[in-house]
DNA sequence: TTTCATACATGCGTTTTTGCACGTGTGAGA
DNA sequence: TCTCACACGTGCAAAAACGCATGTATGAAA
């Protein structure tokens, strides 16, 4: 006659999931046992929660009431998570920070190792990806994002302001310094996909010739001598083969924070890390920024 | 890594009851089963949750933070079961109706009787106390209650309007008839521990002799002739023995009232014995009021 | 039509969880 | 001091839950 807590958790993750399979891997259990705890579910109410169709499992309006509470139930629980994380004050355990991979792969790395070293006990994770993974949630304890605030209800920490700038091969930079209003190949990011105003100003002979919506693509292309990149300056700076160019001049670009939830701010484990990753950005913040005049004189990096 | 929801349900148990034992009586569980979740919890969360004392589990502050999120879980449970029986159309399984001792034995059990055989599927369970059972936890579906207003966040109905009225054997009847200022001895109900203004003022001869915190226990020495008692209209009238005297004179007492909350409300099996109780009752209002004049003229019963 | 992928049902052996019986320690009351 | 009630720990066997392997149905693609 009553419904246990993880199988209303279950017919949550089966009615957001759709199907079996996506709720077992939700849960981390297999499918079959899944479609045993509906089957109980239903057996102990005496009330259908799903119709069995061929592609797969269709939520009733019962079951989408029993997911309504459970979605509250589980916020309740990530509170609960969160704010258990934020007493840890231990160094050791389970630490998750993400960050976007060309960041990691070019800056966080060698303070990974500098903090795995100072904390050997810590278990350090680090899914590197450009999703905005649910800090609330604790998909991560903290993430390291490039945006223009640290959004709302996230404590944040700006670590580097930031500029973009034209990279290409050596072969482009001598071309285009020979002639400036020689043709000009452009490489564009699907997220900025207009060449900004300056460029087409002062180089009319630009023609955008590939769009990619993949920064490490773009990177490769630039590197191959396809034409140039508009690419935040540390980047270009560290990529083999690239120069600056100075057909667009540095430009603002969203700044580089590292952010989490203000309820896991305090644990011990995320301070530490904070402490490590901080000077060593704040460090390197001539690398993020061009010099000279930012609107008006190129420069030659 | 991950602490399942009946296991966060647990410790929030074992908060509340203090020892094994109460919290696996809450949980319908063995208590050794209660003992060992604890101990998985605390293991899969790296965190003591418990002092284990001579006298029992004493929650830590860790425990104490899991068990005020589990509360607003279950909160949000028993939302979640209150709607389901609120939408639930079938006139069969269980069904909890409470009310107290003395209404039950002497008014509502006919009527009980005619429900389940009108509705010979329905499970019909009846926690007859004087306690008040939580109807946002489902502890009953209805309640029958005596009381002014049917209270903040409940549905209800007023069956009757109530007075109480004076009662003892025939044989203080025919004495207070005789000689209205011969000794009258009452005996008095805890709750209201004081003799009405009109009885000192017209029968100055009264004294208390008996109190008690139990209305059957009041009933009883009424019938043995111990004195006179203070009863609703209805219990005096329905009780073997007494007779209604003009001591005091009907008076204006709390109502009876069905109250459910307003999320089971609409449920088929609510209804239907909603549809049962009001009539029968309603029928019989006479029964709960007196005749005549409720505060000057005195009446013989 | 054949093949493949998706989604679920079912049977079976294994693992996990649970209940029960029994034992320990402690404090209240005789 | 003795006994009893209470609260908990432990070992073992039963029960429940689980994962895996296998089989079926359906629809899309070759």
């Amino acid at each position: 006659m009553k419904l246990g807590w993880d199988d209303i958790k279950t017919v949550h993750a089966l009615v957001r999931g759709g199907s079996l399979a996506a709720a077992a891997t939700e849960l981390g259990v297999n499918y079959t046992t899944v479609a045993r705890r509906i089957q109980r579910a239903e057996d102990t109410l005496g009330l259908k929660l799903f119709e069995r169709l061929a592609d797969g499992y269709a939520p009733t309006d019962t079951a989408r009431l029993v997911a309504e509470h459970a979605a509250k139930m589980e916020a309740e629980e990530h509170s609960l998570m969160r704010q258990l994380a934020g007493r840890d004050g231990r160094l050791s355990g389970k630490l998750t920070v993400t960050a976007p991979q060309l960041l990691i792969a070019h800056l966080l790395a060698p303070m990974l190792e500098t903090f795995v070293k100072q904390h050997p006990e810590v278990d350090l994770r680090v899914p590197a990806t450009n999703d905005i993974l649910d800090l609330s949630r604790r998909e991560a304890d903290l993430a390291v994002r490039i945006s223009r605030e640290p959004g709302d209800t996230l404590k944040g920490l700006r670590l580097a302001r930031q500029h973009t700038a034209s990279f290409a091969t050596q072969g482009w930079a001598d071309r285009i310094a020979a002639d400036p209003s020689a043709p000009i190949d452009w490489i564009l990011y699907d997220a900025y996909p207009r060449l900004p105003d300056i460029v087409t100003a002062r180089y009319p002979s630009s023609r955008v010739r590939y769009r990619f919506d993949d920064m490490v693509a773009i990177l490769g292309a630039a590197q191959s001598g396809l034409g140039l990149a508009r690419l935040p300056m540390f980047l270009g700076r560290v990529t083999p083969g690239l120069v600056q160019v100075p057909v667009l001049p540095p430009q603002p670009y969203a700044d580089i924070w590292v952010v989490g939830h203000a309820d896991v701010w305090p644990s011990a484990k995320v301070r530490a890390f904070r402490d490590c990753l901080v000077p060593h950005l704040r460090a390197r913040r001539d690398l993020f920024v061009g010099e000279g005049d930012l609107s008006t004189s190129p420069q030659v990096g």
